[in-house]
RNA sequence: GCGGCUGUAGUCUAGUGGUAGGACUGAAGCUUCCCAAGCUUCAAACUCGGGUUCGAAUCCCGGCAGCCGCACCA
């Protein structure tokens, strides 16, 4: 029986919790100092299952030819300033102080446009005479800011602000230039980064799904706005998707029909939201507790004008796990903006067109001698005219330093020139599908949680199941002992994680490997000794045959990557009253 | 950050103003055992700090953490 939220649903999570502590999965960090909440650890078999979750997202992102990078955690504050975390990841909260409720400050007043800053929120808070919701009180503490980043010092004391990343992407956008290069200027082009962010949240809760420190999953792709099409679009359009539209009912419909129903605004978009689905399910998040939910429009971050975020349906409720955004020009721009460092990209038309334009020239031999000192700066003020404006004048006045000054014609002309256009610049947009690493993690955990009378199997894909072959002697035999012991290593050699366990009867070492989701498990009993064959037993069927002790390695490789049982040996009759049973 | 409730081995729990018992798990052994059997032995805890008291795990205060509500949530 697997676990639904209708049937047992708030002590799944309190099992899984213990599970994963007693197991070797994950726990909250510092406990001998008392814990601080939005931390976590992960453990042994934690880190396994983490390491192949995030291989095998980027197997599936270097396969769209994506390149990974890796760039610094702590950052300088222009660089948030320019990305408007500075600004947008500030609020302003105030408390009641006769009721002790807090509220941010900016939804208790009506600012009209004005900057949210704690002047003005004060100012309007006391004009407004606005009353605390809850108790009707008028009287509120002083605005007190709250930014989610952490802030540190680069350098000695007194030097450069520096904050944590909250994101990992803004790595990305300031190496647009060195990665343009990379890719011979050739759009689109994208560049996945895995890593920490930080985000000093007001109260975490909910262990891995809401961290202080949290693993992220980013991918950036750059594409050229004016291309509607995406390449592969063709290989995804028949990939049924549930969509939670921002208007409108969930559906289930093929992503073909989703971009030409106008839900989702570009193939592009559409065509990542199904890799997100694809790497999801591959994973082991359950599809049909899954869904892509589009943000409403006064809940897209600052930067993002389509957002549709992967949500798995947890025993707490549905969970964002992923986004898909269409950031467009917003982050290049402002670092454009910030920088002044020329982010953009060159399209380079196909054909050579020779573009004739007048100008206005300036006679800087004549300026010179004439105006001396100011000649440099009228000669730019000049040559900013139009061609009308001069054609045919015989002086024309300009602004210089609030003075008015006439120049004769002689000073200046109007010139034909001749320009080989070979393209145009233009600043790329962005299509940004970023993941939690943690919640995926913890979904793939809760989604893979099957439970029968107290008997717990984690049906995780193997793929990702952390240990891929228990191997036990069946008897406390140093024959068998060392057989066993021998095929655990040479597993282990062969990248086939094994764990070797004789402890217990062996209904107990198969009941630790089906808990911590282990797909095969390996005994070693006086058959082996005799004709060198193993049994080999399947994690959801129970079923067991007999494989051929050489390459074993390979043997279970073949059905880690989705082999059949049966076609690797003959089965192995089993007692059917012993079949399930705890006691006795 | 505010308010309410809570905090005993790895996990789940019993308990009293005189420093703690159980179950499961784990380790060692017995059992010749293919689906959490049994037996023996062992290891392992009162969230932290301060106060009251002859004596505090127990009462009081505070910190930390968890849960719920508010708020927040790129």
């Amino acid at each position: 029986m697997v676990l639904t939220k209708e049937s047992d649903s708030g002590d799944i999570t309190e099992k899984l919790v213990s599970m994963s502590k007693r197991r070797g999965f994950y726990w909250p960090s510092f406990e001998i100092y008392g814990g601080i909440a939005g931390f976590y650890d992960y453990g042994p078999l934690g880190m396994l299952m983490r390491n192949s979750i995030t291989d095998t997202w980027r197997r599936i992102y270097r396969s769209e030819d994506f390149y990974e990078i890796d760039t610094p955690t702590v950052n300088p504050e222009s660089v948030f300033r320019s990305s408007g975390h500075l600004e947008f990841f500030t609020d302003y909260l105030v408390d009641c102080n006769s009721c002790h409720e807090s509220f941010r400050a900016d939804h208790l007043v009506d600012l009209a446009g004005a900057p949210s800053t704690p002047e003005t929120l004060s100012k309007k808070l006391s004009e407004e005479k606005t009353r605390c919701p809850r108790c009707g009180s008028r009287n509120f503490s002083a605005p007190r800011p709250f930014n989610l980043m952490f802030q540190t010092q680069i350098g000695p004391a007194g030097s450069k602000t520096g904050y944590l990343r909250p994101e990992t992407a803004q790595g990305i956008f300031m190496n647009f230039q060195q990665i343009n290069r990379f890719f011979r200027e050739k759009l689109p082009f994208g560049v996945i980064q895995t890593g920490r962010g930080y985000r000093n949240e007001i109260s975490p809760r909910q262990g891995l799904l809401r961290l202080r420190e949290l693993n992220m999953l980013e991918a950036e792709l750059f594409i050229d706005p004016s291309e509607k099409q995406w390449k592969d679009f063709v290989k995804i359009t028949d990939v049924k998707l549930n969509l939670l539209p921002r208007s409108g009912k969930q559906t289930t419909i093929s992503a073909d029909e989703a971009v030409r129903g106008g839900i989702i605004g570009s193939e592009v978009l559409a065509y990542f939201m199904c890799l997100t689905h694809r790497f999801m399910v591959s994973v082991g998040v359950d599809p049909s507790r899954s869904r892509f939910r589009q943000h409403a429009k006064d809940e897209m971050a600052h930067y993002s004008t389509e957002t549709w975020d992967f949500e798995a349906e947890l025993s707490s409720g549905w969970t964002e796990v992923a986004g898909v955004a269409y950031r467009g020009s917003y982050d290049l721009s402002a670092h454009i903006k910030g920088s002044s460092a020329d982010l953009t990209f060159f399209r380079k038309s196909g054909t050579e067109r020779v573009e004739r334009k007048a100008i206005v020239r300036a006679n800087r031999p004549k300026l010179g001698p004439v105006y001396k000192e100011k000649a440099k700066e009228m000669a730019l003020l000049i040559e900013q005219l139009s061609p009308e404006d001069v054609r045919g004048k015989k002086s024309i006045r300009i602004q210089f330093n609030g003075n008015r000054i006439d120049v004769p014609a002689e000073f200046f002309s109007v010139v034909e020139t001749e320009e080989k256009v070979r393209g145009e610049k233009f600043v790329p947009h962005v299509v940004e599908p970023s993941m939690g690493l943690d919640r995926i993690f913890f979904t793939v955990l809760e989604h893979s949680f099957s439970e029968s009378d107290g008997y717990v199997v984690l049906r995780l894909p193997p793929r990702i199941a952390p240990i891929k072959a228990g191997v036990f002697p069946l008897l406390d035999d140093s024959r068998m002992t060392e057989a066993a012991l021998a095929i655990h290593d040479e597993l282990l050699v062969g990248g086939v994680e094994p764990y070797y366990d004789d402890s217990g009867s062996i209904g107990r070492r198969y009941a630790r490997m089906d808990e911590v989701g282990t797909p095969y498990c390996i005994t070693v009993d006086d058959v082996t000794l005799k004709d060198g064959t193993v049994t080999v037993r399947e994690r959801d069927s129970r079923k067991q045959v007999r494989i051929g002790r050489k390459d074993l390695a390979g043997s279970i490789g073949r059905l880690l990557s989705g082999g059949r049982l049966e076609d690797f040996g003959s089965p192995v009759e089993q007692k059917e009253e012993s079949m399930g049973e705890k006691e006795g």
